[in-house]
DNA sequence: TCTAAAATTAGAATTATTCTAAATCTGTCA
DNA sequence: TGACAGATTTAGAATAATTCTAATTTTAGA
């Protein structure tokens, strides 16, 4: 299995060495929008000697190469998924869990708006998630 | 016209101090989506005594107030500005000058995906905007 | 005018992130 | 093998953005 992760790396030009399989396979397999604090204190346990610059290096470096994605889901938060494909994020102003939605996508991807050429694009929307709305009927506190 | 500013803030409940009616003016008049540190270095100058807190209170208040937007428009930046209209944001990638456009807005307005409940949204695209295109033909460097 | 509450201030504290320089690891080729 | 060069990792310092704190000033109302 760890192999996959490996297999990945090298796909993607760069040399799997321990840190970097155990950040991905961390990132695969948590799929909650970590932030780099996150990556580093679920891995640290396991990983002694982990660097807390070994996690922003490899998750940037990781960025570059397109094998992950960063996020700036309000509040200013810089989170790190390993799902690459086009999909919006929700945020439950109650929770704050983040969660995917694979509707309405692609609307932008490769598009011309007032001669400005896109490249990509972040649709993050807010509001109150089905499950704190069942759980406290519907007061938007 | 500062009476514009005062009244503006009257309206939201919002006591009309100096500070927070030169900030409100500022603010109407730098449609650049500013950064906090940009809007008090845009301030001290003529306001000596302007603190740092003041400036980050005051955005805070305005944005809890529904007077300005709050905006996270890629690698982490947060923003203000005094257009509350729905609309999108686009980011150059080599100038990285913010753009507002006001084309396929409301998409999301209150509506509901998944049984979540969408309050709010952002949009927010990314590519190279017109001038930059014109200057260097089109190489995506 | 007096007073209480609100607002402002300067600087310290906190948090997220980047930088730095030393140590370690890896692959290669004599 | 084993020694070198380059890549990677590490710990902790440095930086930047933001928030906190406690003292001071301002404001609005009785």
């Amino acid at each position: 299995m760890l192999q996959n992760y490996k297999k990945g790396l090298i796909n993607h030009k760069i040399s799997p060495t321990t840190q970097r399989v155990k950040i991905l396979e961390f990132l695969d397999k948590n799929r909650t929008h970590p932030t780099a604090e996150q990556v580093y204190l679920g891995l640290k346990d396991k990983m002694i000697s982990l660097s807390k610059a070994t996690v922003y290096n490899t998750l940037k470096l990781f960025v570059e190469s397109g094998l992950i994605h960063e996020l700036t889901v309000f509040e200013n938060e810089t989170r790190y998924e390993y799902n690459t494909e086009n999909h919006i994020h929700f945020k439950c102003i109650k929770c704050g869990n983040i969660f995917d939605i694979h509707e309405g996508n692609k609307i932008f991807a490769e598009s011309v708006i007032n001669g400005h050429k896109i490249f990509d694009y972040q649709i993050n929307l807010r509001g109150i998630c089905n499950s704190c709305l069942n759980k406290n009927g519907e007061n938007n506190a």
